[in-house]
DNA sequence: TGTACATCAGTGAACGCGCGTTCACTGATGTAC
DNA sequence: TGTACATCAGTGAACGCGCGTTCACTGATGTAC
């Protein structure tokens, strides 16, 4: 048994298993002391309360995010944006709370439009600017501004995931093929009319 | 005073008043029991239970979306399709819970793809096609199935209202500007590469 | 027309549950002198 | 080196709350004969 995990790291793991398996609705104190072996107290030796501890949950899915992100490889980058949003639609199939606790969390320190993004708070989408004003300089994409742009392409992003939350697509198969056309045609759509194919 | 309400429409009325008022979460049978005026037990003769309940209210956000929708007028078939989502967008942001009963409510009947919605069962969405069929027949669209724009437009929407509700957006004047904008550029987006202008 | 009975919207009290959290405590570990 | 004390992760019991729902009931209304 590799069990080196000790109060606060324990507690934490116990809190991403019961959300993993749960979602947000069922994560409960004493769901999460119950995982990590403990009595219902000894979280608040570590978290001041339960919000305390969601705050970290969602920290931790940013980070996640972000990391899946950093580790996306395309020199093209549209084809870059494109496999960006295929790896932002596995995260949320393969580890659907984790990534609700990242994106539809009442998030009390929220990125907001648009200055935090213009200052770079949010690196996924200071990411996705980058290689939007790229294109733009290619002479790739049209004259909407790359923020602009980054926001419609995760809106319509995270608009399918909840759709597919919601219960509107029977085949995982179907839904994928849906959502990258989607954003594929989206992409497109933002290229300058009569620009260079 | 011309309260007519009696019985299933009282407490009907009054479950709408509490979620527009306190939302999802905040709706339960006490609270509307308390705002028609009746004891909490008095709902049980009209509805099953709070399933039954909330069943309804969702069936009540989607006849008023369909309404909305109905009344939406425009020759110009792209035209159309800009406004029905500026009235999607209307709708979110002036009467935010019943949208959501709407649009987020765990579904028990949702519509799924492909096939409700080649049905027809969407009335809406149907709406959609007819318009967009329309201006492919015109040239004006590109080869992409209209369901499948149909249900790109509406994932944008979707995405942008949950990511207001998140709080990322701090003016709503700016987020309607957005929202406008990049659907304007999404529907050109699906036209046909080198289509007619 | 009167009487017996079924129906049905409503009530009040209570049940059982799970929740986040408080309180007062224990016992091990580290540290100052 | 020994002793006193602070620190801190942990415990167990209990509190107070709001929840959906059950139960047994009441009283008005309609209906059959």
């Amino acid at each position: 048994m590799y069990n080196v995990h000790m109060g606060r790291d324990r507690i934490f793991a116990a809190a991403k298993s019961v959300l993993e398996r749960e979602g947000i609705p069922g994560l409960t104190v004493r769901k999460v002391a119950q995982r990590a072996g403990m009595s219902p107290m000894a979280m608040y030796n570590h978290f001041a309360d339960k919000d305390a501890l969601l705050n970290a949950l969602m920290e931790d899915g940013f980070v996640a995010w972000e990391k899946i992100a950093r580790a996306v490889r395309a020199r093209d980058p549209i084809e870059w944006l494109e496999r960006l949003m295929e790896a932002f639609l596995d995260f949320a199939l393969t580890e659907p709370h984790r990534f609700d606790a990242a994106f539809f969390l009442p998030a009390t320190k929220a990125r907001q439009y648009p200055d935090d993004f213009v200052a770079g708070h949010s690196p996924v989408v200071a990411m996705m600017m980058v290689r939007i004003d790229q294109a733009k300089a290619d002479g790739r994409l049209g004259n909407m501004p790359a923020l602009d742009v980054a926001l419609a392409l995760a809106a319509m992003g995270q608009g399918f995931v909840s759709m597919h939350r919601a219960g509107r697509f029977s085949s995982d198969k179907q839904f994928r093929a849906l959502f990258r056309n989607a954003l594929h045609h989206c992409l497109q759509s933002f290229a300058v009319p009569g620009s260079p194919e």
